[in-house]
Parts: structure tokens; C-alpha cells; sequence
DNA sequence: CAGGTTATGATTGTCTGACAATCTGTCAAT
DNA sequence: ATTGACAGATTGTCAGACAATCATAACCTG
């Protein structure tokens, strides 16, 4: 498992099926917004859509639902996750724990050249402003985050973390926007990465924690904004996402 | 979403296609290893198993393959997902973070009736003996983690807990039976479930945490002696799962 | 007009059969 | 023994069919 040399020349074994990359693209689809949070889907409409069988459809469903990305009620069928104001905060404080576990496992395994790749992230992000456009944060955050992952050796937290995170974007294309909100967030994000540096793992998961509990309180302030203008004309579809 | 009257009265919605049974049943064999970690899955073989027709064995697929239990390999079909030495590392560390994070999250949340339910779950546990069939003492677990993860109010953690749970199934079959281990087991739980009662949620993390890394260090140290008694025979099969 | 009932159309759930693409293993040829 | 070609098995993908169920509109009935 652990890449020897051969392993680099392999080619990928994946994305070649039809049915691998139209879950992709449904998941791209969703995370874009370009398939909005509660929007209703169809089978049929996602075969024209995608231009493929009703049978991919329904096995790209099972995958992307077992993702948390959309919720099959049965004989009603799929819609793509609505997250309410509980799920956020569940979302926020399990990602707390995996981020910070992963801060701690990057500063204790990983590599010099890990650790390279993850610092010129990390000093990337820091040159940002809130004046960049947005898609330009979110790709170095994403990069940021990739490499830390990377550098984890722990295949499984990074895929349990991505799929939270995945849960998490269509909060953050509310939340991010908030005002004054960014210069924190490199702040905080600086000094788990310092202590990254020093090689603290103990130090990196606090930091780590504190920072996503801050960025969690920051999206609960926004739910409870929306909540207030809004009023109480939306009671007709706030439920039905609970049991995925 | 928070449980009113009413929910209890509502019939469950899920578990009524096939489709849903199937993925249960599916999961279930896998589990209680019935289907043996590595064991190729020919889809027609499944629709015989199961009586069912082959779109629903190949959703039924998907929604497995993403929660890690089966692994499929582009026109080479389905495995059910083999967990080497440092997948198990793996698995246990991402672990001990959420079982950490319920520990707290009960010790924070939980009501006076799910304390209860839990504790007494946690008494049941303490009575067992190494005498016990193995089987009562895996269901004693079983509730006491069901009724953990209901008192954390917190639904993606309860899922995704109980997904990594799942993964690591087959492995507790080896490492449970590893001799003496109960006693300390129930030592360790019985520390956790103390700091619990008292409502200290950093103490419960701690020591939840360093439950799981026990357990773990037990686990690797199975697959250390069954690696050394198993000697070199086995290279054909050991590859072919790391990319879920 | 309110409230419940039935008919209707749309959508999902499930099965079957088909065929191309790809893998695996065999067997012959060098 | 290595190479190459071939055959059988399995997966990948599609199309079409029909029953079960849902959503809604039309319809009674009091």
C-alpha cells in the first residue's frame, strides 16, 4: 500500500467508468450550488441532465446519499441535503475533532517534503484578502487542507474529514461572506500552523479545535440572523432531512 | 427534528423497500462474517444470495462501498473491504477522536433519562465475565455505544461512529478474544463512565481516548503475531484495497 | 363552504434482457 | 519460459416494462 516506485507509474484505476464520473459530477453539481440545498431531483430529470441511464442515476444516489449529500425518503425520492441549524452545529464540533486530530497526526508523521508543501499552503493563505475573490480563498483553503490530509498518513480520516467538509461547504458559502470574519480566520489558522512547525501535536489540536468551534459560532450567528428575518413562513419542508 | 410526541408515534418510513433491506442485509452479513473480509462478491452470486435482481445488488453496492465495508474495483467487481495492519491504525485513531468527542458531548447534553438508560447499560457491561459467550458480551457493547451516541444529541456523530464501529467490527473479533484483555476493557470503560456521571467532559474525553488507544495497541499487537505466524504466503490478495 | 373521498397522473421501486467493454485464464507458438 | 491470441466470465451501461406509491385535482356529501 505504502507508494513504491512502480506505484507511481500506475495509472489511475479510477474515474475511468461512466458511473464513477457522474457521481463526481453530481457531487461537483452539489457542491457549486449549482443543485441548491432542498432542491428536488427527480430521476428522470437527472438522466436528461446528465445525459445517462436511469440505472446510474439510481446507483449514483445510494453513493452520494450514503455520503450525506442528498436524503432518499423513500417513494418521495431525493433531494440534496438541506442542513438546518442542529445539523450545523453537529457538523461543526465532529469536524472540531478531525481537524484537530489531523493537525495532531500531520505535526507528528509527517515527512519533510509534506511539510513543505503544507507551510508554502499555509504562507499562501495568509496572503489573501477579503478584496480576492471568494473562489480564490476557497480553492487555497481547499489546497491548505488537502495537503494537511495528505501529509496525515491516515487514509481514513481524510476521507472522513472531506466528506464532512463537503457537508459543511454550502454553510460556508453563507458563513465565509461574514463580515471582518477572514482576518480572524488566518489568525487563528496561523497559530496551528506555527505550532505545527514546532512540531506540538497537543498544541496544534487545541488550536486546531478552537479554530473550528470559532468558525462554527460565526455560522450559528448567521443561521440566527436568517432565522429572524425569515420569520415563520417555512415550516412546510423544514423537516424531512433528519434520518439520512 | 428533536423527538416530540409525535415522532414516537410515527411508523418508520425507512426499512420499507427492498432496496433498504437488501443494504441491511448485506451489511449484516458482513458484520457477523458471514461474507468473509476479502471474499469476492460476483454480482450474480448476490442475486442468488438474496433473491433479488442485479440493479438492486449493484445499488445495494454503492451504498456499502461508501461506508467503507466493500471495496470495488473498476470491472474487477467487489470485495468485501480487507483492513490491513495500518488501516487499522488508522481506523482506531480517527476512533478514539469521536469516541472521545461522544464521551463529552454525553457528558454535556445527555438528559436525566438517557444518563440513566446509559448507566445502566454501563452496569450491564461490568457484570460480564470472560466466561460469558462472546456473542452477549458484543451485544452488552453494542447497547452501551447505542445509548452513548443517542445522549450526545448529535446525529452525524452517531453516524459516523457508527460506520467507523462497523468498519472495525472484524477486527474486534480477533483482538477481543486476546486473553486477559476484558478485565482491563472493562477498567478503562468503567474510568470513562465515571467521569461521565460526574459531568466532567474533558476527563471523559481523555479517558475514552485512551481506551481506544489501548484497545488499539491490542489490536496491532494481534496482527503483529498473525503477520509473524503467517510468515510470507500471502502476497497475491494483500494489495487492491487502499483507494475506497 | 368545509371536509372527506375518489380518480388521475407522475414518480419511484423492481425486474428482465440485452450488448459492449474488460478481465482472467488457457493454449499454442516461438 | 515468455509472448500472443483466443474464449469464457464478469462488469458496465442501456432500454423498456409494470406494480406500488405519492401528490393533486376533481368530486361528492352534509
Amino acid at each position: 500500500m505504502r507508494p513504491h516506485a512502480e506505484t507511481r507509474l500506475a495509472l489511475s484505476r479510477t474515474d475511468v467508468t461512466l458511473s464513477l464520473r457522474l457521481v463526481g459530477a453530481m457531487r461537483d453539481a452539489i457542491l457549486d450550488g449549482t443543485l441548491e440545498p432542498g432542491r428536488h431531483l427527480p430521476e428522470r430529470e437527472l438522466c436528461a441532465l446528465f445525459d445517462v441511464s436511469r440505472s446510474l442515476v439510481r446507483e449514483a444516489l445510494q453513493a452520494l446519499a450514503a455520503e450525506g449529500l442528498i436524503t432518499i425518503v423513500p417513494h418521495r425520492g431525493p433531494k440534496v441535503t438541506l442542513i438546518d441549524r442542529d445539523a450545523a452545529r453537529d457538523l461543526y464540533r465532529v469536524r472540531a475533532a478531525l481537524e484537530g486530530l489531523a493537525c495532531a497526526e500531520f505535526a507528528e508523521r509527517a515527512d519533510a517534503s509534506q511539510r513543505d508543501a503544507f507551510f508554502a499552503a499555509a504562507a499562501r493563505l495568509q496572503t489573501l484578502s477579503e478584496d480576492d475573490p471568494p473562489q480564490r480563498l476557497i480553492d487555497a483553503k481547499n489546497v491548505y487542507y488537502e495537503r494537511l490530509l495528505s501529509g496525515c498518513r491516515n487514509q481514513t480520516l481524510a476521507d472522513m474529514f472531506t466528506r464532512l467538509n463537503n457537508r459543511i461547504v454550502q454553510l460556508r458559502r453563507l458563513s465565509l461572506s461574514a463580515a471582518g470574519r477572514l482576518g480572524d480566520t488566518l489568525r487563528e489558522i496561523a497559530a496551528v500552523v506555527a505550532a505545527v512547525e514546532r512540531r506540538d501535536p497537543v498544541e496544534a489540536r487545541r488550536l486546531a479545535e478552537l479554530h473550528v468551534e470559532r468558525a462554527a459560532a460565526v455560522a450559528d450567528r448567521c443561521f440566527a440572523e436568517r432565522q429572524r428575518s425569515q420569520a415563520i413562513r417555512n415550516q412546510g419542508d423544514a423537516d424531512g432531512q433528519g434520518n439520512i
